[in-house]
DNA sequence: AAGATATAGTTGCCTTGACAAATATAGTTT
DNA sequence: AAACTATATTTGTCAAGGCAACTATATCTT
């Protein structure tokens, strides 16, 4: 085993018994659903009531500029049904706006809204970058862009497939 | 971006357009949906019908040996209802049996069949070896392991709360 | 310019998973 | 041992997201 760490505590001696040491797969899952909740639960905190999806979509829409909902659904890797159904709720709470696009009459231009330009730059940005570098906390600025880069060339080594 | 209007409100400007360096949260989101699609893809090109949550159970049912139901839901992060489910799917197909606990009269044991058995380790756990050694084919051993430890370590920050 | 093909957004349908309620059984307290 | 309390599993309900079908428009081909 590659990586055995000499302060794992000693198990049960049940079948090939290492099942203490998280895979690769699962601490993504892991880390990846703490964050979420994580931030979640620090937009309800704040009186937002944002599904992390909708923080999201907030997000890349303050990033990007106005942008279509397709290039939207790129961004947040989500289906563009989903989408839709997203924006309706988004465009209801009052923060973004759908405006048809004057260049392809097919398309639509979603930007946020004052209300939630200033939801997002006062309280959801916030909210995040508090969970982030929470969650960074213990690896110093060497070993966050080495995470990063890591994780960077995996994602580029499963997607140049063979 | 094709057709830029005069009309357009200017594109924002200000956070940096390195709107394509990817937030450590996005990474973590691709590389595990990345993995997840290579494996479903992989069980189904073998001819397997296992969606990734059912792959997982039939893995941790191999890992743990016989187990509660509520041990696998804590083992794959699932709720206990969605468990439910999924243990009826995969008794159906014959790769796992419930089994009253004689010790205590609320839990089952869950075990794979031979089945089961024969599919995990002929099949479905060579798919999730060949995925993610290909994923890590260009990180080296040392690199491998930081990784793993890193996000270890966010976890730890993640869930030793502040 | 007509036809074929591709893309943007919406909607319907289906599956999954979270959450809550219900039931059965253990374990603890009085 | 009766009353509480906690745990294991199941079921109902709901929201979310994937996929396919549909409409409207754009783009490419002939």
């Amino acid at each position: 085993m590659p990586g055995m760490n000499p302060t794992d505590p000693p198990r049960s001696t049940a079948p090939t018994d290492d099942a203490h040491a998280p895979s690769l797969g699962m601490l993504l899952t892991m880390v990846r659903s703490e964050i979420v909740r994580a931030i979640e639960a620090e937009l309800a905190g704040q009186g937002l009531d944002l599904s992390f999806t909708q923080f999201l979509i907030l997000k890349k829409t303050h990033l990007l500029g106005p942008a279509s909902a397709t290039e939207l659904a790129r961004a947040v890797e989500l289906d563009g049904g989903a989408m839709t159904r997203q924006l309706d709720q988004l465009e209801r709470k009052g923060y973004l706006r759908r405006t048809p696009d004057t260049q392809d009459r097919r398309a639509l231009r979603i930007a946020l809204t004052d209300a939630g330009n200033k939801v997002w730059q006062d309280t959801a940005s916030v909210c995040s970058q508090r969970v982030m570098s929470a969650a960074q906390r213990s690896l110093d600025k060497t070993e966050q862009s080495q995470l990063h880069n890591y994780l960077q060339r995996v994602l580029r080594a499963l997607r140049d497939k063979p």
